[in-house]
DNA sequence: CATCTTGCATATGTATACATATCCTTTCAA
DNA sequence: TTGAAAGGATATGTATACATATGCAAGATG
């Protein structure tokens, strides 16, 4: 009985999406995904809601949802958002960050020196980050960024595929951020992380303009 | 047929739990809802979930329902999290607002300053806030704050009744912040508006610290 | 006497039936 | 031929019945 079907339903909805399988605008039906599931209405139901939630779908009239349309306006203005709030953790972390984590954080940064593997690179990447939200000791604030960076997922993946540029500027910036922080320079990380986050909005920005001239 | 009815399920329990009616760790029972409002358990399962996802309720052991213990600490974090989103939405502020709002925001101001009474300055006060909300022109950060801002509410409420002192500090914040955005000064609205949060939280946390020393 | 096990009470998860609103199609009239 | 109105089709909102897991209590056993 435990929660698992609504749970599912949103998850595979999530990467469904994320995974750019379901078009944006493409109805989202109760009932049609309650059969292709081969459950009731009930937990999709739940399901879309928290998808509406996440702001990942939309309803319009007949309140039926669909997958919401991201315009190039929109995104533009998420990553602004996850730049603000990224930025914010940084600069906490940067007084906050135990020495183990410290020494987490270079050793992270090695590793993606060493790294020449896209599909390698982001998972390291993730780490990266991970590290500087939970070390910010803030965890409204790593759930707000969480709740941000999910409406950007689909973006972000492509990030290190379809520019290898990315992958050097990344570590240049990761270097610099990481000396701000181990500096406890507040303002510097805060401004470095800003920065970090809109030079890749850049890439997402750049493959949104090809596909939509 | 129109979703009034879990609408205004969640509304009532949003209502009752900023007004102090519903004591935190108070078990929510679908059942029990259901029978109170006179409705049947789906519109009350919707609602118990949004105010999970607003951080209002909690879940524990069977999957029950209640209503979300908030520790001082967790406050603490709240509002260091607000003070860094809304200060973002300042610094935006700073080099976006028109001419038009520019001139509301020094009308509101002016209006402040002439008030004595709490309740009306509340009023004033949030359309200051919310003058530089929209004014930032990014409205996933402005959601953001909202989300954070719902969890503050029922401590907010406090902040002009308990302490005639917050209101005379409120204006003087205000003015400096006001100066800021007009001199287009991001860093400086920043900086205040963090200031700002910080102090009305100082008020709300000795609120606090005398309910449970 | 204490502890473990078993069973019942109850709360939530899921399925389904019914109510209702919206949209689209069809038909009738101008 | 076109437009408007009415009715049906269908999708979501709500109610309720059924399934199942969890916690508590009572009884049995060591």
């Amino acid at each position: 009985m435990t929660n698992r079907t609504a749970e599912n339903i949103f998850d595979k909805l999530v990467d469904g999406i994320v995974a750019g399988k379901m078009i944006p605008g493409e109805p989202l039906a109760e009932k049609a995904l309650a059969e292709q599931f081969g459950v009731s209405r009930t937990p999709v139901r739940e399901a879309l809601h928290r998808l509406e939630q996440s702001n990942l779908a939309e309803r319009g009239s007949r309140r039926a949802f669909f997958v919401r349309k991201m315009k190039a306006a929109d995104l533009a203005e998420l990553f602004e958002a996850v730049g603000e709030v990224e930025s914010a953790l940084a600069a906490l972390a940067a007084h906050r960050l135990t020495e183990i984590e410290r020494q987490s954080l270079t050793a992270i940064l090695e590793e993606g020196r060493i790294c020449d593997d896209p599909q390698a690179y982001g998972e390291i990447n993730a780490r990266f980050h991970a590290t500087i939200k939970s070390g910010a000791r803030n965890s409204a604030l790593a759930a707000t960024l969480d709740d941000l960076n999910l409406r950007t997922l689909a973006w972000r993946a492509a990030n290190f595929h379809e520019n290898t540029n990315r992958l050097a500027t990344s570590r240049v910036e990761h270097q610099a951020i990481t000396e701000a922080i181990l500096a406890q320079d507040a303002e510097a990380t805060r401004s470095l992380m800003r920065s970090h986050v809109a030079s890749s909005y850049v890439v997402v920005a750049d493959i949104l303009a090809r596909r939509e001239p």
